[in-house]
DNA sequence: CTCGCTGCAAACTTTTTGCAGTCAG
DNA sequence: CTGACTGCAAAAAGTTTGCAGCGAG
């Protein structure tokens, strides 16, 4: 699942992607790349905001982290496994989580040869609050 | 199911928008803000960029037009009446568009009152190319 | 040893915002 | 008439990149 290994290079595990990973699993929720970057930095050896997109980057590629594209123009990662969807308020930008995952259908392959590894459901529409609003 | 009016805000029509919106309904697939611009240039008189930007926003928040976050930094509009989910290669970047919406279900209201007018999902894995350099 | 990874800072791209003038309703 | 919309240009925000040094394997 965590789909197959890149091309020719092989990789290599430093405490600084360790560190990114753990905070990342250690969230609650999805986070932006700042966010990240704010929490590794509390430690006594701080790690640059680079280093923090390359690494997810990589993570994204090899399956580990997901991100998700909430519309409020940051990407914003979690842990593959703790894979869940969103909804997002058109009124006022805001997002709830939802814990159920409302695409069960496994990974397959498409008719154009292409290989699903996972998914990204994003519901959107408007937040009890913004639907008061417009009454 | 174009979501409810906004709060206080009278929409105004102008031709600006109108062509905005003429131009995405004319485009097989979703469009960057820069391509739209691009495209809407051509006529005699030029739209600003900023104005294709504040369209789409209000496009968006009525439902009419559907942005879609491929992970290429840049976000892609469309039709919400042309829906169709992608598929987006981890290893290049790449992504092709899936005729099928698989998700049927309509739009409802969640437990917290979040009231769903629309989704979008994604699909990721490898395309077809990708797979045959891994191996 | 080798070569992928890191840090820093500068560069880039995309999107947003301020402001004064315009025009739809 | 009113105030939402527009254009321009400047600014912001987020992400990427170049390069030299470091260190995992």
């Amino acid at each position: 699942m965590p789909a197959a290994e890149p091309p020719g290079l092989r990789r290599r595990n430093t405490w600084q992607r360790g560190t990114i990973l753990r905070a990342i699993g250690a969230a609650s929720c999805h986070l932006t790349a700042e966010e990240i970057h704010r929490r590794v930095r509390r430690r006594e050896r701080p790690i640059g905001l680079a280093t923090v997109y390359r690494s997810l980057e990589t993570f994204v590629r090899e399956g580990v982290v997901e991100p998700a594209y909430l519309g409020d123009g940051r990407v914003r990662y979690a842990l593959a496994v703790n894979h869940h969807e969103h909804l997002v308020c058109l009124g006022c930008g805001g997002w709830e989580s939802l814990d159920a995952c409302l695409v069960p259908q496994p990974p397959g392959r498409t008719d154009s040869g292409f290989h699903v590894t996972g998914h990204r459901l994003t519901l959107y529409g408007y937040c009890a609050r913004c639907q008061r609003a417009q009454a």
